[in-house]
RNA sequence: GGCGCCGUCGUCUAUCGGUUAGGACGCAAGAUUCUCAUUCUUGAAAGAGGGGUUCGACUCCCCUAGGCGCUACCA
């Protein structure tokens, strides 16, 4: 038999991190076990769910790339098939009316009005204290032919109990006496979840239910449903929850942002990324490996690695740097400096893209780049990457760009990063950190004569109408002449190259300065060098 | 209140009766350096408490305290 999960989100909200990585989980089992994984949108609380959410949930599952097997299944369109059910369980006998009149729900926290209510009933414990339970078919015809307006109650057996084996958290058992004969159906003919729940999981024959472990105690009901409708209940395995940093419930309403995965994907975080960072989140696969491809995470799940303790989800509201849980940034950088280029270079395209950086010429072959342009395996002594070749390497050339890339993501953590602190290799047009300005130009007049200084060396030595020689603009080259440079004006070799640093990037961090003048390039170097914005700002 | 679930460094976790309790993030120190980051080295950091069982318990059992979940004509 083929596995088919489902992953069953209410559309009342955004992705949550909790539902995504529920989502996560069941794909990962349906691709492990070679199974399908099913979508179901549970819109049956037609006040609060709204399509736009459903919307941002697809949005959020696509940028996850956990793609769904068969058609998304909206369980209001099943209403009609739940009533029946409830109405077959009700000619079997084995739900009854209940005529009691609704309690019109109180408003303001419906949580502790519940909890007051159970406490006020609860030690006294009679589930089957309805006056309607047994009441004779015939009277209940009557009173409904009526008109009468009736709820449909499973009739819970007065002894016995309710037995299932979780995957997760083993033998689960329940008195009868502790569950109530809960409702089937609204009295406004409207279906209760764990009928609708019971029914669609029947009806799209899924073999395994993997969700949070909020529904665990739900889940003796929902066995109840499955005994009186005779169908063989699925497996269970629950998943421990994701918590806030207090241990308290992660909530949009008291975490904001942090919580939703549109916020993710907004910051410049890469889905395989994240995604590696969640799966690690209450699943392990017993080793000690963090960095983990889908490929390797499908191959590898099972649900015997899955923990029973309830995970925090790391991060800080007062600091910034902090903002959420530092493994997940620490991953996102890892992704980023280490994955193969030529997987990383269409989330930067789509970056610069966004941010108007991307030029037409970075779309055109390179001449020297072929398919692998993975630098990771390729690592020169220095640190750069020995497949790409250097030359030609013109400014605004495909080859260029991806060196470029290379060059500046080792220190970036974000995908945002390559349009924020890299803007300056894409465009002219960047601003100036004034921190960077004090620290290295206007802690250093003499800098303000000797860059424009340095700049006509630069033009003497390297320019095309250079009158000595014609040297490459290349690291080697550039080193001698800026040494020489230093020398001569008897300074120290950071002065300078931190001076051109703020200049020709407008901040004070970055990759090796002969790096970055070669790969700013000889003439923007020229004009940079030679421009007094900075120092007028 | 009732019922249920849970318990290893600050956080994510390994351990399935015998380990100097391991790894990762974060933190600290050092090395490297033109800055920052990376990288490398090192360090601090844990079995809730109490009883059992056992030659031996983080590991099995019980109790206490604690955290979480459910307890709705919400999902």
């Amino acid at each position: 038999m083929t596995t088919r999960v489902r992953f069953a989100p209410s559309p009342t909200g955004y992705l949550h991190i909790g539902s995504a990585r529920t989502a996560l989980f069941n794909y990962l089992y349906a691709r492990n076990t070679g199974g399908k994984f099913l979508l179901r949108i549970e819109d049956t609380d037609l006040a609060r769910s709204t399509e736009e959410s459903t919307r941002s949930i697809l949005e959020g599952l696509a940028w996850f790339e956990l793609d769904h097997d068969e058609e998304i299944v909206f369980q209001s369109d099943n209403a009609d098939k739940h009533r029946e059910t409830a109405r077959k369980l009700l000619a079997e006998g084995k739900a009854y009316r209940d005529f009691t009149p609704r309690e019109t729900p109180s408003d303001g926290n419906v949580k502790d009005a519940i909890k007051e209510r159970a406490r006020a009933q609860g030690s006294e414990k009679i589930m089957r204290d309805n006056p309607y339970r047994d009441l004779s078919t015939e009277e209940s015809d009557a009173r409904a032919g009526a008109g009468e307006p009736f709820a449909i109650r499973l009739k819970v057996a007065e002894t016995g109990k309710t037995t299932f084996e979780d995957a997760v958290y083993g033998r689960q058992e329940r008195d009868y006496a502790e569950t109530e004969d809960l409702v089937l159906l609204r009295s406004d003919g409207h279906p209760l979840y764990n009928l609708a729940v019971v029914c669609d999981d029947i009806e799209m024959q899924i073999t395994h239910v993997i969700r949070g472990q909020d529904h665990l105690t739900n889940t003796h009901k929902q066995v109840l449903i499955y005994e009186a409708l005779g169908v063989m209940p699925p497996t269970f395995a629950h998943l421990p929850l994701i918590m806030a940093p207090n241990k308290g419930k992660l909530s949009k309403r008291k975490h904001g942002e942090v919580v939703s995965m549109t916020t993710y994907r907004d910051a410049g975080f890469l889905a395989a990324a994240f995604r590696n960072y969640l799966a690690l989140l209450g699943w392990s696969a017993g080793e000690e490996q963090e960095i983990y491809s889908l490929k390797e995470l499908v191959e590898k799940f099972s649900l015997d690695g899955i923990h029973r303790s309830n995970a925090v989800f790391n991060f800080s509201e007062n600091d910034p740097r902090k903002w959420t849980d530092d493994k997940a940034q620490w991953m996102n950088a890892e992704y980023i400096r280490t994955m193969p280029l030529s997987d990383l270079l269409p989330f930067v395209k789509a970056e610069l893209k966004a941010s108007k950086l991307w030029r037409e010429e970075y779309d055109e072959e390179g001449v020297a780049l072929t398919s692998d342009i993975s630098s990771t395996a390729n690592l020169g002594p220095d640190g750069r990457p020995e497949s790409i070749a250097l030359e030609p390497r013109e400014v605004g050339s495909r080859d260029w760009l991806i060196y470029t890339i290379d060059l500046i993501r080792q220190r970036f953590f974000t995908l945002k990063d390559f349009s924020s602190q890299g803007r300056a290799y894409f465009s002219e047009d960047f601003d100036f950190d004034p921190a960077a300005i004090a620290k290295n130009l206007t802690k250093f007049p003499d800098l303000k004569p000797w860059l424009p200084e340095l700049a006509n060396r630069f033009e003497r030595e390297f320019g095309a109408d250079a009158t000595t020689s014609i040297k490459a603009y290349t690291e080697e080259n550039i080193e001698t002449v800026v040494k020489t440079f230093t020398e001569e004006k008897g300074t120290n070799l950071g002065v300078i190259m931190n001076g051109a640093r703020t200049l020709l990037t407008g901040v004070a961090v970055g990759p090796s300065m002969l790096s970055v003048f070669e790969v700013i390039g000889l003439e923007r170097t020229l004009m940079r060098l030679r421009s007094q914005v900075a120092w007028n700002s």
